[in-house]
This record gives structure tokens, C-alpha cells and sequence, in this order.
DNA sequence: CTCCCGATAT
DNA sequence: ATATCAGGAG
């Protein structure tokens, strides 16, 4: 009965048959890893993240580690991904609480991942989906991007566009369909070009109409 | 709302 | 030159 639903499905079917197989395409060995690995992903491209990575965590492995490790130290080599300083304090701190407070295990839900130092619900929802098998909307720039041009939503603040995706999907395809969306969007539904006439599920987006000539 | 910030595409 | 990239904290 939904119009939102059944378009969100059919969008769904459509991705999903664009990209057989979803997976994030970040880099990581374990839970801790794809935890640092997502704090580096903010504001940066998931290559250039798992270029970092690769070298990081050849040197430093381990939450203990990573905690230890001089602040200055651990900026150097995250530097290439933005926001370093910020992101080595995250990560340290984040180290440093995993030791604390779960014995350096990365914990399974969404309450005890937001508590962490640098974590919000963005990354929180891509480690627990990635690692964890639990369901949760992903919400980063393309899925807010694409939420609004597909209609799913009018809101801009991204936990009120996540919880208007929770209602239009099942659970069971929260996760894929965040990562089918952000594939979207590097492929076709990009910020500054949009690449309407070869995106795999224009015909199900009210967004082409929208922007005839921009000028 | 502002600040953090390097790398790449346009 | 500028917009954008798997955001989060103060």
C-alpha cells in the first residue's frame, strides 16, 4: 500500500541484480580494524583510506598498540586521509576505552559503539553490519544524497533520514541497501554529476525530472 | 553552527 | 579555483 515501499523494493531488486554481491569495500582483517578503518573514512575515499591501512597496520595491530603509540606518531601516518588530528585522538581514545572497558573487543551493539570515543551512528552501523551481521541503515553523504533525490525522504539531518529508511525497508536489507546505495552513488549518482541516463534504476527516481537543464 | 583537513575530480 | 569524499565533536 506504501507508494514508498513498493518503490524502495523494486529499487532494491534493481541494485541488487547491478551488484550481486554487496560488501564494504574497506579493507580489515577483524572487527578493531574495520572500526579504525571507518573512523578514517570520514570525509575521505575508502581507497585512499585502505592505502593507509595497508601500512598502518602492518606497524600497529593490536587496541593495545594503538593505544600506546605517541599521539604525533600515530597523526603521521593517518595524515594522508584529512582530519588527522582529530582522527589519531579518535582512534587512540577509542583503543584506549575497547581496552578499558571490553578487554579490547569491539562490542556488538549500537548503545555500547556510539559511547566510544569518534564513533557515531555512521560508523557505528557500518561495523556492526560489516562484522556483526546486525542490521542497520548506513547514513553517510551518498545515502543522504540519494535518500532525498529518490524521495525517501525531505529531511537533511541524517539520523531523522535514518529512521525514515527503517520504515520503508524490512530489516532484514538495512544494511545491504545502505552499501547498494553508496555503490550508486560512486557509480552513477555522484554529487556534482549525476550520470541520470546510465544510473540502473532511473526509472524507478522521481529525480531526472527534477533537473531538466541546469544550465 | 563551526571546525577539523589531505587528495582527487571537475 | 572549488566541490567533494563511507563524519563527529564542541
Amino acid at each position: 500500500m506504501n507508494p514508498l515501499r513498493s518503490r524502495a523494493e523494486k529499487i532494491f531488486k534493481s541494485l541488487r541484480a547491478t551488484y550481486p554481491h554487496v560488501k564494504t569495500q574497506l579493507h580489515f582483517k577483524n572487527p578493531f580494524e574495520l572500526l579504525v578503518a571507518t573512523i578514517l573514512s570520514a570525509q575521505c575515499t575508502d581507497k585512499q583510506v585502505n592505502i593507509v591501512t595497508g601500512t598502518l597496520f602492518q606497524r600497529l595491530k593490536t587496541p593495545k598498540d594503538f593505544s600506546q603509540v605517541p599521539l604525533d606518531t600515530l597523526e603521521a601516518l593517518i595524515r594522508p586521509t584529512g582530519y588527522f588530528r582529530n582522527k589519531a585522538k579518535s582512534i587512540k581514545n577509542c583503543a584506549t576505552a575497547l581496552l578499558e572497558k571490553y578487554d579490547g573487543r569491539v562490542p556488538d551493539t549500537l548503545e555500547e559503539m556510539v559511547a566510544l570515543p569518534g564513533v557515531g551512528r555512521k560508523t557505528a552501523n557500518v561495523v556492526l553490519g560489516a562484522a556483526f551481521g546486525v542490521p542497520g541503515i548506513v547514513v553517510d553523504t551518498h545515502v543522504a544524497r540519494i535518500s532525498q533525490r529518490m524521495g525517501f525522504t525531505e529531511n537533511k539531518d541524517p539520523v531523522k533520514i535514518e529512521f525514515d529508511l527503517m520504515e520503508i525497508l524490512p530489516e532484514s536489507k538495512w544494511s545491504d541497501f545502505s552499501l547498494l546505495l553508496i555503490y550508486l552513488g560512486r557509480e552513477f549518482c555522484t554529487a556534482r554529476k549525476p550520470d541520470c541516463p546510465r544510473c540502473p534504476v532511473n526509472r524507478h527516481c522521481p529525480w531526472p525530472e527534477k533537473t531538466p537543464l541546469k544550465k
